[in-house]
DNA sequence: CTCTCTTTAGTACAGCGTACGAATAGGTGG
DNA sequence: CCACCTATTCGTACGCTGTACTAAAGAGAG
């Protein structure tokens, strides 16, 4: 036997930055965030908690690492297409990178210092809004829209006790039988109609807020008229 | 001197649940949620650690009720009222809240019971667009929409080294010299043509992305056409 | 073999949440 | 007044955290 600790060691000699951060991100996948210590971390690696610090000055720097890896999972937007679809793969392409580690939402509001891949990501997005022909301050107020929306609904959806198509009715029915009809009427009302209905996914409302906020964009844009032909996506 | 300890005691005895978690939400405001633990707590009180576990099963617990205090601090929308200014009340409300206390952002990930409330607000807010007269599925789709946007909008500003309005000047700077015509021509660009103008402040992208999707909500109500007066708000 | 530089690791410390049980306070009946 | 009971407060201790400091091991060169 070469494993004799519980949680196999997972990666083998010789260290460096980039295994340490993989393995990082690994661990708080499988584990969670809060899971994610360094002794977890170097017993996960076969390696002993103090060797992590020859390569990572304090664990801050992990968080800020792991994160900058999640934004390098994300397809960059390019100049070249059309706005909108580009908007529209980059908005999905980033939930599901979100998706895919819920934790990195929750640590967006605590990281200041954002890595390589975090600033070529906004920057790609900026000069994809820049050669569609918008204003520099219309690419900032349709950034920090589609940023706020896109960083809000993941973390709606971190939050949610459930996950995926069908999945909300064991969590839900309980609630709803005991509010049933009392204090939170509309709550009850949502959940028996819309939530408990066959099918039902959370993650299916992205794409109507996503085309709403495309359409009010594309609208928003001088030049172009609103595509009656694209209009209404939403619905 | 009454007050020998540093860190003078904000209230006096008697202990409850209320004062407990009221102190929390204050000195997690003050000095941040990092440096809320159950030491420094009981200290601000002038009692001990464990007196505190009377009134609270742990400190999960704390953190869901701060969390609640912080929605109860937001008007609830009115269903009585016209629902665009309601919501758009409530979106401000919200906002505002969540910049009074920006530590309640990256919680709402973890948190998984609500609060009485969290309840209420979800429930008025629900109640409010039913009362408009838009259908169940429309109003899951508004509500996912308008909160993902406020949740999003207030994890950024939280995210912000800087913070109102003329403030970003001395972080930005140094940060645009370095990266000046480089490797993110476009991150420059906005920076110096859009944050450094004067007067420049984060908070003010949150209206006009507000009323884009109130724009496209109203649009999206079948008998309700776009009201042409109030169409266009943005921009 | 020795010197030097890179890399790994052991020990220790302060601070965390909190389990457990003891001490104290406050009110009531005798 | 005392005894008793319950409500409340708190002391101690345990296992966990990040990490400062120091030592040791490994690798390559002369």
């Amino acid at each position: 036997m070469s494993t004799s600790t519980p949680a196999a060691p997972r990666k083998r000699l010789p260290l460096n930055r980039e295994k340490v951060l993989g393995c990082a991100l690994q661990l708080a996948d499988e584990s969670g965030i809060a899971a994610l210590t360094i002794r977890s971390l170097a017993q996960s690696m076969g390696t002993k908690p103090m060797s992590l610090y020859y390569y990572v000055a304090n664990k801050d720097e992990i968080l800020d690492g792991i994160v900058d890896l999640v934004f390098g999972e994300i397809e960059l937007p390019s100049p070249a297409g059309d706005w909108r679809e580009e908007m529209h793969r980059r908005a999905h392409g980033m939930r599901s990178a979100l998706k895919r580690h819920p934790w990195a939402v929750g640590l967006l509001e605590s990281r200041s210092s954002p890595g390589a891949a975090t600033l070529r990501h906004h920057d790609a997005t900026l000069g994809t809004l820049r050669a569609a022909g918008l204003s520099v301050q219309l690419t900032a107020h349709a950034y920090a829209l589609l940023d706020s929306y896109i960083y809000g609904f993941a973390l709606q959806e971190a939050a949610l006790p459930f996950d995926g198509r069908d999945t909300a009715a064991e969590i839900t029915i309980p609630i709803v039988e005991r509010f049933s009809t009392g204090e939170y009427p509309h709550m009850v009302e949502i959940a028996r109609e819309h939530v408990l209905k066959p099918g039902y996914d959370f993650g299916d409302e992205f794409e109507f807020g996503l085309n709403l906020i495309l359409d009010g964009l594309s609208r928003s844009i001088p030049t172009t008229g609103p595509d009656p032909e694209r209009q209404q996506h939403s619905s």
